[in-house]
RNA sequence: GGAGAGAUGGCAGAGUGGUCGAAUGCACCGGUCUUGAAAACCGGCAUGGGUUUGUAGCCCAUCUAGGGUUCAAAUCCCUAUCUCUCCGCCA
């Protein structure tokens, strides 16, 4: 959510700036309402404060044992008049509320202006597209060839974008998942966590799923105007984030550094035709979140920080990527600045998406009333929230079987996956 | 799943219809005293919103959340959520 202050005094400039994005902001329409609101509220109050002193002093006039009648009598039908103008503010309190959790965030000022991702900026690259001397083969064939990917199972057993993984290849995809966490507990300073799965409503609102986002979760009941009961998260980012959700955080605390090792859930509604070969794109598949919670000057150097810890992942695996930066026409609904890592995947021969990190300024932290206080600070202050996939497994395990394919199908193992390997060196 | 009890400021904990945004204690911040510290004493100490040039003042809201009764609700009624105790079931 925007701060409403300066949406108030600054509504032309909001406008443009979302325009950048491609969001179109009625500022007619807004400016009438927050003209009405104004005096609604005032007047509302005004009547509050009134019957608020008429009661006060009924009950002063009768502590001292006097005759109250006349005072009663006074206060009329200002209970009715106060019920209309309640009712009146409230519903237009709640239109402005719904218009407010429906803008996306300002973009940064360092993101480039674009329409869509064609126009994202290429900021770095990291090793050189894997060569080779033979035809490579996708991942799908070399998985199937290993009979370590079963789509066919996976099919019966739920539907189409879920798979099932066997032995060595689901074995790999435990250990990506390990290495990363290890990784980015043990040298980057993040707390592992274990979160539900589950999460309800006001989360989903907080990290900005909800509300217009609904229909790309799993939801544990039909959508309904009592709600939708819980639902599976699309990323760890909505428990990892949540956690500060209505609390006021020590400064002496910042950052917060989290990480966790969790399933995702997305409905993929809207993307029949993309991906539908392969690990790529599926309703439930592994990732590493990380989370940071910072004070909002150190949160542009946080994301320079956290994007490179997901590119230090990328390193050790030693898989070729490169550092894009999204343009203003690209971003998430709810970020200031994001970079995209994306790994050279060879049978596509092209770099795909592995992992998103965004600086979110406040625009979660007003949703989630998650501040911290200064020592000598009087009044709590919004922190600023990150996030990152570090990385995304399945695509991980997708990017290794490609890009670590021998001419007889076989993957060679990266190095530092050895270990949770019990030492194998290839899987054949 | 059954039965019962509860939810108040950072924490503990008073408060069963009216000058209650809320006693008191602890914690915290400032001061006095002290070479310094401790102790003692004095003072301060919630959040959101509106109005406003204003971190001044004034006003509104908030005692888990949402409804209701009333001129007036932390206090009475209903519902939901959560916590605790006992029983049952269970990885």
């Amino acid at each position: 959510m925007l701060d409403p202050k300066f949406l108030r005094n600054e509504l032309e400039v909001t406008a443009e700036l979302l325009a950048k994005r491609g969001f179109i902001l009625d500022v007619s329409r807004l400016t009438a309402l927050e003209e009405k609101r104004k005096s609604l509220q005032v007047e509302t109050e005004e009547l509050q404060a009134s019957r608020n002193a008429i009661s006060k002093s009924i009950g002063q006039a009768k502590s001292r044992g006097e005759d109250v009648s006349e005072i009663m009598a006074k206060v009329g039908d200002l209970g009715s008049q106060l019920d209309a103008k309640k009712t009146e503010l409230a519903e237009l309190l709640a239109e402005l509320n719904g218009i407010a959790m429906s803008m996306p965030n300002l973009p940064d000022d360092a993101v480039p202006a674009g329409a869509d991702e064609n126009d994202n900026v290429e900021v770095r690259t990291w090793g050189e597209p894997t060569k080779f001397d033979f035809e490579v083969k996708d991942h799908l064939d070399l998985g199937e060839g290993l009979d370590g990917l079963d789509f066919k199972s996976a099919v019966k057993i739920t539907g189409s974008r879920f798979i099932v993984m066997k032995g060595q290849i689901a074995r790999l995809t435990r250990a990506v998942g390990q290495y990363m966490l290890d990784l980015h507990t043990e040298k980057h300073g993040y707390t592992e966590m274990y979160v539900p799965l589950l999460v309800n409503e006001e989360s989903l609102l907080g990290t900005g799923q909800l509300p217009k986002f609904g229909e790309d979760l799993f939801h544990t009941k039909p959508a309904t105007e009592e709600g939708q009961g819980l639902s599976l998260i699309p990323t760890a980012e909505v428990p990892l984030t949540n956690m500060v959700r209505d609390t006021i955080v020590e400064e002496a605390n910042l950052p917060l550094k989290m990480t966790a090792l969790t399933s995702c859930f997305r409905s993929e509604a809207g993307s029949y035709g993309r991906d539908t070969r392969g690990l790529i794109r599926q309703h439930q598949f592994d990732k590493v979140e990380l989370v940071q919670i910072v004070k909002p000057e150190d949160s542009m150097a946080a994301l320079e920080e956290l994007t490179g810890h997901a590119e230090k992942v990328l390193q050790g695996l030693g898989l070729p990527y490169r550092t894009m930066i999204l343009c203003t026409g690209d971003m998430g609904f709810g970020a200031a600045k994001t970079y995209d890592l994306e790994v050279w995947l060879p049978a596509q021969n092209t770099y795909r998406e592995i992992s998103s990190c965004s600086n979110m300024k406040d625009f979660q932290a007003r949703r989630m009333q998650a501040r911290y206080r200064g020592v000598n600070d009087k009044k709590p202050t919004l922190l600023h929230t990150l996030n990152g996939s570090g990385l995304a497994v399945g695509r991980t395990v997708v990017a290794i079987l490609e890009n670590y394919q021998n001419a007889d199908g076989s993957i060679t193992i990266p190095e530092v996956l050895r270990p949770y390997m019990r030492g194998l060196e290839k899987i054949a």
